[in-house]
DNA sequence: CAGTGGTCTAGACCACACA
DNA sequence: GTGTGGTCTAGACCACTGC
C-alpha cells in the first residue's frame, strides 16, 4: 500500500533549517561554535549547497547565527532577535480592530518652522512648514492625537491640500514615496491640551510614536503621535 | 586599457530588486498593480528566474508585494511596512551607549503564583513562581525597575538559582532555550515604590516593556521592564 | 486545465579574509 | 594561498488556484 502522504525524496531548505535551529536551541551546537561549512551540512543532509545555503541565509537573518567568508558560520550568543512591528495606518489599524473610524482636523497652519524642528530636521534658516494637528477616533473614542510638521520644500504641492476630510498621513502616503524613516517611542506625561483632546487628564502616561520621514536624504515630515493611556503595542515572534 | 572596476556581466538580484523597487515608488506599477510573471521578468533582465525570485521573495518579506500562485505578483497599497527593534539584555543595551552596568537584586521569593498571573499565564492552580525584583543601572544613574515571574514548573532547577550578582534575565538566556516571545509597550504613571527605585517622583510617565517566553507551548517567565523617564526605544529603516 | 510562484539539483566562478 | 560564504546559470518538478 503506497504511502497516501508520499514524503518528498528531496531534503528542503526547512528541514535544514528547523534541524540546526533545534541543534542550536538544544545547545548541541553552543554559541561562539563554528558550525560546519555549507559544503558539510550539504553532505550531511544529502542536499546542494544551494539549499543549504538558503537554510543559513534565513538563520543569520532571524539573528541566530553570523556568517563570514573563509571564518565559517558562528552561533551568536544571546541571540540578538528582533522584534517586528507593522507600521500602519492610523485608520487600518482602528479598523483592524473592529472599530469606526473617525478623523477630525484640529488646526492647519503654513509657518516658518521653529528653532527647535529646523535643529532636529537640519532644515536651513527661515524654511516654511505646514504645521497640522488633528485627532483619530475609534467608535467616536478619542484613539490618537496626531501633531504633524510638513517640509514644503520637499512636498510644494501640500499647500494646496485640504486636510479637512483626509489625514495627513493618509495623504502624504498617497502622495510622496519615502526612502528612510527613523521611529522612536517613549512615554510623556500629557500637557493639558493634548490631554483634552485625548480625553485623559493632565500629567497621564501617554503612549508617544515620533516619525520623521526622508526622500532620498530630504526630510518629507515629522510627527508625533500620542496615544490614550492604556494603549498597547504588541508583537509576537 | 581594460576597465579598472570592471562591471559584472550577469546581473545580480539586487539589481533586479532595486529597479522594480524604483518602479513601485515613482508608480510605474501601482499599488494593486500585478507585475509581469517571474519568467517574464528573467527576460527584461536577461537572468534565470531564480535570480528573479530572489530580488522578489525579499522584496515580499520586506512587505512591497503580495505573492500568490496563479494570481501572480501584486504591489500592496500603503506599504505595510515592518519597523525592527533589537531585543538584547539590559547590560548590553547600557554598554552599547558607552555606560557601566550595574545589577542590584531587590528582592527574590518563591511564591504561589496569584491570580492575575495565574490567568495571564495560563497556570494551574497554586503553581509556585520564583518572583525576583530588581534594578539596572547605566553610570551608577537608575536605567530600569525589572519585576520577573518564572515558572517554576518548567525551569525547576531556578529555585538553586543566585540572582544576588547575576540577574535574571541573564541566567535566562543561559540556562533556559525560548521557542516564543509575546513583547507589548505601553506608557504608565508610576507607582510610588517603583518611582522611588526609579529616581524618578510618584506619577512620572515610565516606557514598560512587557514580555512573555514559552518553550515549546510552556510559559517560562513573565517580565515588566519600567524605565526611566525619558527613555526612548528608536530604529532606522 | 493552465499559469503562477516555490523550490531543488548540479555545477560554476568569485570575493573576502585569514594564515 | 586557500577555505569559506555569496551568488548566478540552466533546467526541472511541483503546488496552488482561478478558469
Amino acid at each position: 500500500m503506497p504511502n497516501l502522504v508520499p514524503t518528498p525524496e528531496f531534503v528542503s531548505y526547512r528541514d535544514v533549517k528547523a534541524t540546526v535551529l533545534q541543534r542550536i536551541q538544544e545547545k548541541i551546537w553552543a554559541p561562539d561554535t563554528i558550525l560546519p561549512s555549507e559544503v558539510d551540512l550539504a553532505l550531511e543532509f544529502s542536499c546542494t549547497r544551494t539549499t543549504v545555503n538558503r537554510a543559513m541565509r534565513e538563520l543569520a537573518d532571524e539573528g541566530y547565527i553570523e556568517r563570514k567568508r573563509k571564518v565559517g558560520t558562528r552561533v551568536l550568543k544571546s541571540p540578538t532577535r528582533h522584534a517586528r512591528f507593522a507600521i500602519s495606518l492610523v485608520r487600518e489599524e482602528i479598523e483592524a480592530r473592529g472599530s469606526t473610524y473617525r478623523y477630525a482636523l484640529s488646526t492647519c497652519a503654513q509657518i516658518v518652522a521653529p528653532d527647535w524642528l529646523r535643529a532636529r530636521l537640519n532644515l536651513s534658516d527661515g524654511q516654511p512648514v505646514v504645521h497640522v494637528t488633528c485627532m483619530h477616533y475609534a467608535d467616536n473614542e478619542p484613539f490618537q492625537y496626531e501633531d504633524r510638521w510638513i517640509n514644503i520644500a520637499s512636498v510644494p504641492w501640500v499647500v494646496d491640500a485640504d486636510f479637512n476630510t483626509l489625514g495627513p498621513n493618509e495623504w502624504l502616503v498617497n502622495e510622496v514615496p519615502f526612502t528612510d524613516i527613523e521611529m522612536s517611542f517613549s512615554a510623556v506625561n500629557l500637557a493639558a491640551d493634548i490631554a483634552d483632546f485625548l480625553g485623559s487628564a493632565p500629567g497621564d502616561a501617554s503612549f508617544v510614536a515620533q516619525r520623521t520621514t526622508w526622500l532620498k536624504g530630504d526630510v518629507v515630515t515629522f510627527v508625533n503621535l500620542y496615544h490614550t493611556s492604556g494603549y498597547r503595542m504588541s508583537t509576537r515572534y
